[in-house]
DNA sequence: AAATAAAAGGACAAATATGTCTTTTTAATT
DNA sequence: AATTAAAAAGACATATTTGTCCTTTTATTT
């Protein structure tokens, strides 16, 4: 199918921005991001750039420098991520196929499911906060590695 | 939000075809279709075209031509018309953030989710079939006449 | 046959997204 | 002070998507 919500930038931000909110502990390089998720460095620098514009990271230079984490994970949601990267959304939402007349007084005919799935993708994907998404990631580690424990056993 | 499951040419090109299903007594002009969904003329041309060889349109030139379908409404899903435009999909399905760890086995936070949204983008939105599509467009202009000729009263 | 009306085709043009290279600024270490 | 290591910045380079223009082909009408 090949759905992109997210552009390729923005899926790199959000990327980097898991890997600070689970390194806290000190600065981390903008090489190692960008060699652990193989994003080219100088692309992945001016998305950090971008993320520092809108503070979202903050970054030290020089020597011992790197980019840590602007705020609390938890007040950090994708969709601060998704603003910066793509700038605000639109006013007027559209229809999925475009067509002519699309609204809740005239819907089209997928207005009602199309309607559904997108708030579907605003709770679960987009309103999602880099605290949560990260403690469950670590969890899912954490399980992942049991799990291989056990079947070596 | 401004969420874009289809590109502006996927768009057009959906217009276009259902206009076609609701039109099917006569061949079309392109230049009709491209000033009822303000289209410039030779950016749908040129999607017309890809149609064409994809043996979803079939065309007249000359005098008195214009273009129609080429099979029955019926016959002819979303999933035609975007593979048509934007080419097959990739056979990798990929996280929504791109996320390195992500499967069935070993699920980012959010797989869950995003399989079953993209489920329903699949059955609601590009598993639809023109004839459908076009039945309940013009049902629901239908009704909306209907509701304006009430208020009227 | 000439004029007209339509789609097809080819060659660009512009905008946006993605990616690269080099230099500059900043700060720590030697 | 010189060297080194890092992010910042600016100027390109490439790819893709979107949009435009001009010519050609095809068919009908006059």
């Amino acid at each position: 199918m090949n759905l992109n919500i997210f552009s390729k930038s923005t899926k790199h931000a959000i990327q980097a921005m898991i890997y600070l909110a689970s390194n806290k502990d000190k600065p981390v390089l903008v090489v190692t991001i960008a060699d652990y998720y193989s994003i080219p460095i100088f692309y992945l620098s001016k998305i950090i750039q971008t993320l520092r514009k809108h503070n979202l990271v903050s970054s030290i230079r020089g020597r011992g420098g790197g980019i840590s984490l602007k705020r609390k994970p938890k007040t950090i949601h994708v969709s601060d991520i998704l603003n910066a990267i793509e700038g605000k959304d639109d006013e007027k939402q559209m229809c999925a196929y475009g067509i002519d007349i699309c609204s809740d007084f005239v819907p089209c005919p997928i207005h009602d499911d199309w309607k559904k799935i997108k708030s579907q993708i605003q709770d679960r994907l987009i309103h999602q906060n880099l605290e949560t998404l990260t403690n469950e990631l670590i969890k899912k580690h954490a399980l992942l590695k049991n799990k291989k424990r056990k079947s070596k056993n």
